[in-house]
DNA sequence: AGCTATAAGTAACAACTGTTACATTATTCA
DNA sequence: TGAATAATGTAACAGTTGTTACTTATAGCT
């Protein structure tokens, strides 16, 4: 664990902290597909993500799921975070997109290390900025682009993350994050197909043209 | 000062953090409509809202608006609070919707006052997960909602901002803050009106029926 | 190979939202 | 008062998204 530790976070925390990380925490390997948290759960420790992509969604009353972001490699769970601080439930979902390793911190530990730790104060702090910034940023995709480009800017971010350009979704799947229907996900892809920008496959979408 | 602090934040910090903010904050007031922070401003002292209320709205590239969320009576922005800690340009525009008092705090304080004082960093902790949530809230209407459900949340929020069941703006202004355009609210209005929710006028609209 | 389940393609239509154009009403101010 | 300006009402139409229904294609399995 001290490896994956100074891989990842040496550059951000002291000495002294790094030790107790290593002395508290606990190392999990998470499959991909696992549900990390659901929806009105209590969180009891906190997750520094060591690689993988963990996929963060939110969901109505009627049970329709829209995606909100990705938390990737040196990333923590702002949300996470004031669940634990809070002792409020959870108001997203977390699902990993790909299989990830991450070490669990108890929650004990947050107040007690933001005291004394200036390099996690401004830890946790950077993470709040974070997420709010990607929060606005899917607010921007809601709010201002239609369909094609949502579309084509999730599937920029999917193949972003798998890293070989390819999508392995059904239209079904890529509808529910989107929070739209099989069948306008189907058309717009078979679009985007027309545009030369993709190949459509059964299962998975090669990204042809990643500009 | 004292008294404004005395009445809104005393319960949430201690003695000494008082005396402290008593001595180096300012008090500014705010007229309605003031234009208090712009995108890409850096932003350089941290707000704590003591009455009044703060618009918070995004703009896309091509000058299109959005409201995200009011800032009231406690609140602080955590945008700024972003912004003072990282350096980073504002992403937000912040606007005085009425009338509002503010106390202003150098940003020096803040990792001071974060290392010294449990009840400043669960303050700025709060106020994070405030703001996350406010932004969750606004997701969840622009994604799951139709326009005419998100106008009626919006004349409700306006009016439990407003005391008086009163929302003073035009159709068109509505329809910036919404992203939509004005022939749009025009037309849901009227068959809110027809539906007996609201009254309409030149200039404001009566909200009749809360529920 | 042939059956089954799942995924994807497509057409037709409905609903909602956005746009243009113009009429009507209210307010301001010279 | 009367002209100019701003706000609202409304119709007609276009574009996007959502829905239903059905067909076709593909992979997995016996």
């Amino acid at each position: 664990m001290i490896q994956d530790l100074t891989d990842n976070y040496a550059h951000l925390f002291e000495k002294e902290l790094l030790n107790e990380i290593n002395q508290v925490g606990t190392f999990k390997d998470i499959p991909e597909g696992h549900k990390m948290i659901e929806i009105g759960e209590y969180v009891r420790s906190m997750p520094l993500l060591v690689s993988g992509a963990i996929k963060i969604l939110r969901e109505d009353d009627d049970g329709d799921e829209l995606l909100l972001y990705f938390l990737e490699k040196g990333d923590t769970c702002a949300m996470t975070l004031t669940c634990c601080l809070g002792q409020t439930k959870s108001e997203i979902r977390a699902i990993a997109e790909t299989d990830a390793k991450l070490i669990m911190i108890p929650i004990e530990k947050m107040e007690e290390w933001s005291a004394k730790y200036k390099s996690w104060r401004n830890f946790v702090f950077e993470s709040y900025h974070n997420r709010l910034n990607e929060l606005l940023e899917t607010i921007d995709s809601i709010a201002f682009l239609k369909m094609d480009e949502r579309l084509l800017k999730y599937l920029k971010e999917k193949a972003r993350i798998s890293r070989d350009n390819i999508v392995n979704n059904t239209h079904q799947e890529i509808a529910y994050e989107l929070h739209t229907s099989r069948v306008v996900i189907s058309r717009l892809l078979k679009k985007l197909e027309n545009l030369g920008k993709v190949e459509l496959h059964r299962n998975h979408i090669v990204i042809t043209n990643i500009n």
